[in-house]
Order: structure tokens, then sequence, then C-alpha cells
DNA sequence: GACCCCCGCCAC
DNA sequence: AAACGTGGCGGGGGTC
């Protein structure tokens, strides 16, 4: 109980107006927290006036919404409930041959029942923070579509997976202006991320996880045009920078900073190759296959951020589908052609064993609870280290475009490590491009006297989705949408095709 | 019916 | 043996 409300209540007092004094409690607990918080966040703590800076820019595009195409939802919807009473049609026919009744693909424990009783399939266990679990998960499905008389019927329970799934975000309310309105929380993580839920009026959903494919539903105001700036290769640059200067160590920051940073490391891990050191021929041999449909340079990719963030051979094994012996020689080689890695690791270790707290170059701290041995707590804190400055980076760049440029672009949605926004069509576009992107950068120099910058790279457009190639075949990786966003060179010739954001 | 946890799965 | 991190959502299925 509040020391200051203790004193006024006499025992077995709150049995009598109890919603009463409980709201008084309520706020008193409220004053009490606030004192503590005045005295903790006063006017140096750096962190926490930033927050609350951001108010403004995330309230913005809160109350503003993201302009969403009807139509394109509505006929969205339309195509995948039907996609999906078709293979749910068929699948209800496998399913009354088997065991004589219906299936769900969504019930884990019918799933369980008819694979491994009806059908007597064998069991397919996994561990999950020790614990034997008997998933019915993608990964395991695969393992079960191996038997021949189970494929189909696996191949149809995962493609209504996908499409519902797909049907759910199209399905999500948008407001009644036609706009979807997310709640962004700016202090609901552990990083200093933002996360992004559905709104305090129960519309609208997380806008930082929407797929690809979806985000053309998502379109730009009358006589507006969408820009995007995304932070290239933040995490890893933030531990190279790390890196150096902490050990002297600039190899992975150089790198990063070496235009292609993926056919680098697979120069490094495969230096057997027939590199020439000209840039495109290096990356046509980086994209051979190496293993099934990955090439030497998607392995750099996929493995080396699992390998910066302390992945086991074992479970990014898993995640790239190669054998665990391919990662324990990937990670051999490529924590021999960048030392500062392990040694990143172990200081990492080192700090949260004497220490269990951490600071960024942008002075967000943060305390390691966990036990300081645990790899756990070991791979949190590690990971806290790329993505933590690579949040408070975007935001500031973010909150400095929306202060400069606030009357010349609307800010629209935040992701982590990019930003959109939208300016007007009659603006100069290359000039606020530019400015945007000179704000985007956040210049660090480091005690040795290297400057250091994380670039933008700007794509625009009339819709969220990503323009399609016209210099490649149309397909499920191109899909046609004229007004998508593409890469800015500088300028764009095209204007805004009219009914053509309604094409899905 | 409200509530809750688990599961599977989407993003960066 | 098997944990690369940070999040949020909807459905299933249980309890009250």
């Amino acid at each position: 109980m509040p020391e200051v409300l203790t004193h006024l209540l006499q025992p077995g007092e709150l049995r009598g107006d109890s919603k009463q004094i409980y709201n008084g409690l309520d706020c008193c607990v409220t004053f009490e927290v606030h004192s503590e918080l005045q005295r903790l966040f006063n006017a140096e703590s750096l962190i926490y006036n930033f927050e609350r800076a951001l108010q403004g820019p995330a309230l913005e595009m809160m109350m503003r919404g993201f302009r969403v195409d009807q139509y394109e939802r509505q006929s969205g919807i339309a195509a995948l409930t039907k996609s999906i009473d078709k293979l749910n049609n068929v699948l209800q026919r496998y399913a009354h041959a088997v065991w004589g009744k219906p299936l769900n693909p969504r019930s884990t424990k019918q799933l369980q029942e008819f694979f491994y009783s009806a059908m007597r399939m064998p069991e397919i266990w996994i561990s999950q923070k020790g614990v034997r679990k008997l998933s019915m998960n993608r990964e395991t499905l695969e393992k079960l579509e191996i038997y021949f008389h189970a494929m189909p019927i696996v191949a149809v329970i995962l493609a209504i997976r996908d499409l519902s799934k797909k049907r759910e975000i199209l399905e999500t309310e948008v407001d009644a202006d036609g706009r979807m309105r997310t709640s962004y929380n700016i202090a609901g993580t552990e990083t200093g991320r933002w996360s992004s839920s559905s709104n305090a009026f129960g519309t609208g959903t997380n806008l930082q996880n929407i797929p690809p494919r979806l985000r053309k539903i998502f379109i730009a105001d009358d006589g507006w045009k969408i820009c995007g700036i995304d932070l290239e290769q933040a995490e890893s640059r933030e531990i190279g920078f790390l890196c150096g200067v902490l050990f002297g160590d600039w190899s992975y920051l150089d790198a990063c900073e070496g235009g292609d940073l993926h056919t680098t490391t697979a120069k490094l891990v495969w230096p057997h190759l027939a590199w020439t050191g000209n840039r495109s021929d290096d990356r046509a041999i980086a994209e051979q296959i190496f293993y099934r449909e990955f090439s030497y340079r998607d392995m750099s990719k996929r493995g080396g951020h699992g390998t910066n963030y302390y992945g086991t051979p074992w479970t990014m094994s898993r995640h790239l589908k190669v054998p665990v012996g391919v990662m324990v020689n990937f990670q051999r080689d490529y924590f021999g052609a960048y030392p500062c890695i392990p040694r990143f690791h172990r200081w990492v270790a080192q700090e949260i064993q004497t220490k269990q707290y951490l600071e960024t170059f942008f002075g967000r701290g943060r305390h390691f609870f966990g036990r300081p041995n645990d790899d756990t707590t070991l791979r949190e804190a590690i990971a806290y280290c790329g993505q933590s400055p690579t949040a408070d980076r975007l935001n500031l760049a973010m909150l400095n475009i929306w202060k400069e440029m606030g009357t010349v672009v609307r800010l629209t949605a935040q992701v982590h490590d990019a930003v959109y926004f939208q300016y007007r069509v009659e603006d100069d576009e290359a000039a606020i491009i530019k400015r945007a992107l000179e704000l985007i950068q956040i210049p660090m120099t480091s005690p040795s006297g290297r400057v250091y910058t994380i670039p933008g790279e700007a794509k625009v457009g009339w819709n969220w989705g990503n323009a399609h190639n016209p210099s490649k075949p149309l397909g499920p990786n191109n899909e046609f949408n004229p007004n998508g966003l593409t890469k800015w060179k500088g300028s764009d010739a095209r204007t805004r095709q009219s009914g053509l954001d309604r094409v899905l």
C-alpha cells in the first residue's frame, strides 16, 4: 500500500467503501510512480526526452492513417476466399476418405489425430525450450510430405494456411474514411524499437509485419506520392562499427561498406573459387549454386546474419535446410574471415557477466536480468548491439525529417529500419528525396577518427508494394504493379496509372 | 460468452 | 540436446 495513504486507513476499512478506496489508492500509486520517474528522468535523460519527442511523429501517423484501396482489398478477399474454399473442398474429400469426418487444417490437435492415429504415420517430435513437442508446423508437415500417401494432403493444408494468413490481413477493419490506423507503441520493447498493433478503437493492425505481396493495397493520397527510405545493412554495420571502436578491427565494417557485403563474405569463405576482382564477374560467381537452391551469396547472407547473432550450426542448418556439417564449416571460415565477430561475442559475454548492462552509442542502456552465464542472456545482449542502435538511428532520422520537412512531407509508416512518407506530386521530388536522404544519415566518429554513417536507399511510387520489373517476365515473384515502389535513381519518369492500383 | 494460453506464422 | 533476436495477430481449445 502506498505510504501516503496507510496512515489514513484503519485495518478493515477496505471492506466498506472498497471501490472508492481502491480508486484513491490507484491514484496514489500513479502519483508515487510519477515522483520516482521525475527523479530518474530528469533533464539529463537523453533517451527519455527522445522518446517523448517521438510522440509527435508517432501520433501524427496514428491519427492520419494509411489510405487503403477498398476495391483492391475486397477483390483480394474474394479471390482468396474462392481459392481457400476450393482447396478446402479437396481437403475435406481426403479427410472423409481417411477418417469419415472433417479436418480443420488450423487445429494442431486434429492434425495430430489425423496423421498419427488415423493415418498411422510415424510421429515427428521437436524440442522447444527443452520440452519435446508434437508440433504440426510447416517444418513438421514438410517432413510428413515425403510419405507419398500424405503428400497431397499436406500440400493442401499448407496452402490453406498460407492463404488464410493473407486473408486475415485483408479482413482487418479499416476506418470509415477508408484509412487503416495502426497504433505505434514507442516504448514497448526491450531495444528501443517501436511496436505496432491494432488501435484503441479495435480497428487496424500491426503495420510492421504486412507481407510484401499485400502491401499494394496501401496507396498514396490523391495528389501525393510515396517515398520509402531504408537503412542499408543497418544492423550489420552497427556491429561492424562497434568492433572497430572496441578492437580497432574494421574488417567487418569495411566489408559492409565495400558495396556488396555478401559477395565479399563469399570470397572470404570460399577463396578457392575463380574470383576475378571485377565486381559484376565476382557477383555472378557468388550467385552460382552452392547447395540445393542456395547460392554462395545466399549462404553468406543468411549464414552471416545468423552467425553474427550467435546462432548455432544446428539451428542454422535447420533454418537454411542444409546439413549441419555445412554450417559448421561455414562458421569456421566466417570467423576466420572476420575474427572481430567471435571477439565481439566474447566481449558481450564479459560485459553482461560483470555488469549485466550494456549501453549503445546512442546512450540507450539495457539491464539484463537473465542469468549472466546463460546463452539466452548472451544472445539477447548480442542482438541488442545491432537492433537497438538501428532503431534509434532510424527514429532520430525520422524525427529530424518530421521537424524540418513537416510541411512538405506526410509521415506514413515506420518499419524498424525504414520510414515511409508522402510528398505532393507537384513539388520538387528530387530535392525532397535528396534532403530526406541527407537527414537519414546520422554520422558518428570513432575515437580513432573514423567517420561512420549508414546510407539510406530510397524508393518511390504510388502504392506500398514493389513495382514489377518490366524487363523480367511477370510471375509470382514479379507481380504486375506499375504504381509500385521503384528504386530512386535521381528521377522517376512514370506517372500514376489510374485504376491500376486495383490490379491484384 | 469472456478470458487465457498455445500454436503457427507474418515482419524487420 | 538443440534457443539467432525483437515484436503482434487470429484460431483452436480449454476453463470459468
